[in-house]
DNA sequence: GCCATCTTGGAACGTTCGTTTCAAGATAAT
DNA sequence: ATTATCTTGAAACGAACGTTCCAAGATGGC
């Protein structure tokens, strides 16, 4: 009856994640888009919709194949802090080296541009806050069963802790912080909510 | 021998930074500032240069005039962590109540555009991150002369992890989150590194 | 008052923006 | 093979972009 697609959207929307995460949505332009992609105007404003409607996709493309794998491999390690301390070193290795280095987190991002004006792209925002929240404290009430944590430390104040501090991470990886400094950092803040060491023999 | 400028450079600047604060840089055009500053292309490009100046002349009045009082705030304050709680409190206040509610910290923004790819923009983002780490540290070195920090704390890497989460309220404060929940967030962060209190009769 | 000098308003520059349109091409069911 | 339907490439849209230019206006030293 009728012809179909010559190319694959989904490849296509992963080449549009990476030009708006490295560039973001306002630098970008639609030729851009169709340089990238070597599709033309017309199969992207058929397939997607406008600029708007591409980012967000984009955008929801990031958060389902970049940010909730690297979480679920949190929320299901149950080894309590040390879970937390390899979340961190992955997130600055992969922020701080190879291909994407100095690119940022494309939810961090969005938070600081004026994408999050538009209600759907805050939707996003706030969900995937929580959902950082959510799996940081999984693994800190695993820490706490196993005594783990600081008498003071609670699981949930601690999540939104170090929640934000992914986010000062997303940061400051950007503009290229060290990766040394930022493991540091880190390790610093995980270990203000550690349980002071048992004696071996005690 | 000459005219005069009809106009305050200063005042027109004032208005320029909240132009580029609010919006970001990459959205806001040349039209915009003409029409918020009521001043003429001539006089914008005779007195400031281009726009990319432009914006460099406004993050660095936002710097001068925004940031670095409260730091300085924060390091003439000897309190200690009564100190750094105070410095949190009134960063949440401003961020999320009056004026400039939800536009974020400037500088944070700047981080997550493209403008940190000018080199001179990432040396102010560099700069401005050392002096906010500079002074939390310093309030850190007074707790600690007070016996307020835990033993395990040390005043650089907790300087180092306030100021990551500084960041982090700064993103999130402009997509809206709400003002108690940060305040929580870091209070618990501050409580993190608190000594355990002694008992008052000890 | 004159004049050299700077400022100002406004028009215009060429480019790029996001989006739309449409004829030509490709497809699969009949 | 025909046909209805969708896709594609290319051109074009008006609007907005950052920047430049220049005549007209304003200023202060003489």
């Amino acid at each position: 009856m009728a012809d179909v697609k010559h190319f694959d959207p989904d490849a296509t929307l992963d080449t549009v994640m990476r030009l708006f995460w490295r560039q973001g949505v306002a630098t970008t332009g639609v030729q851009d888009v169709v340089d990238a992609t070597g599709l033309s105007r017309s199969s992207l404003y058929a397939t997607f919709g406008g600029k708007q409607e591409l980012y967000r996709a984009a955008l929801e493309r990031y958060v389902r194949e970049r940010s909730r794998p690297l979480l679920g491999r949190l929320e299901e390690d149950d080894r309590g802090l040390p879970a937390v301390g390899e979340f961190f070193a992955v997130l600055i290795e992969r922020r701080c080296t190879g291909e994407f280095a100095q690119w940022g987190c494309m939810v961090s991002n969005a938070h600081a541009g004026t994408e999050n004006g538009n209600p759907a792209v805050r939707a996003v925002l706030d969900r995937q806050h929580r959902y950082l929240r959510a799996a940081l404290h999984t693994a800190l009430v695993s820490a706490q069963r196993q005594g783990q944590l600081a008498e003071g430390a609670d699981p949930d104040s601690a999540a939104d802790v170090l929640a934000l501090l992914a986010h000062g991470v997303n940061l400051r990886s950007r503009a290229g912080a060290d990766a040394r400094e930022l493991r540091a950092t880190v390790t610093a803040a995980i270990a203000a909510f550690r349980a002071p060491e048992r004696c071996s023999d005690g």
